[in-house]
DNA sequence: ATAAACCTGACTAAAATAGTCAAGTATCAT
DNA sequence: ATGATACTTGACTATTTTAGTCAGGTTTAT
């Protein structure tokens, strides 16, 4: 199991923009300097963050982007959700009755997942930019 | 993120024998049949969890494997541990006191993931085979 | 007008995944 | 003893996912 470079961008990106979009809006091209994240990978995030309404951008010079809500109203779910940064767990069909890989049971493990999804989805609601923001700023000097 | 097909075969795979090593050895191929995995890549997994103290062979006819330790006693967390199913977050160079991605200050969501960590693994720690076992034998009719 | 910055879609190298395949070795039942 | 069963190991491979790159736009402030 593992997280992918996608949604940990998407995180760092919005923390950055979080810091700074209350100025004016933020470009990407100052997001990918300050956070080493390639411009046009950006990019692709930003136009999956932008259709799921978690940001709003501004086009032409000086534009950038801001944030759609405050940032104590975005959850880590939202950001995670947007970017197909997915917790998969059970690959069995669900449509079909006969349940898991065709067997006529439930695979044995089938609840496990659902549980663990419940899980850490748990911790992903809990979470929020602000939080995120805070705890940064707290532990510079 | 996911969970990869290996840590759930693993963990299907041990249920199954779980409910049947107190008879006799269970072959890897009932294993096989009963749960709809292939034999080849079962004895990839099991090299592991042998490996790893949470089963023992027995060679020869009627031979198979046993569990090494009591249902109860076999978390999620060593299952997962023995077959390389680990939760992957921070991919940053820990050794390097630049941090992440070579920057001069630590990537700002690196303690999140840290806490994300904790999370997780706290689930597999808390839930042993035994439980699963239970689970799974409640619902039968 | 022109440069900054957003926007879109197609493409691709590298890694991980989910296996397969082949060639063993050990041991029990007869 | 000998054959069948079942464990053991290591190499190989097709497919998918990931993490981007690349090329071409469009919009708008100045």
């Amino acid at each position: 199991m593992k997280l992918t470079s996608k949604g940990r961008y998407a995180v760092m990106a919005l923390v950055d923009l979080a810091r700074f979009d209350n100025i004016s809006p933020v470009s990407l091209r100052d997001i990918s300097l300050r956070q080493g994240i390639s411009l046009d990978y950006l990019e692709q995030i930003f136009s999956k963050l932008r259709k799921n309404q978690i940001v709003q951008s501004v086009r032409g010079t000086q534009g950038g982007y801001v944030l759609n809500k405050k940032a104590k109203e975005i959850k880590l779910t939202n950001i995670f959700d947007a970017v197909d940064e997915k917790v998969k767990t059970v690959q069995c069909k669900k449509e079909s009755k006969k349940g898991c890989n065709g067997k006529l049971t439930k695979c044995v493990t089938h609840n496990l997942w659902d549980d663990l999804d419940k899980h850490i989805n748990n911790f992903f609601e809990q979470k929020s930019l602000e939080d995120l923001v805070k705890d940064n700023s707290e532990k510079r000097i």
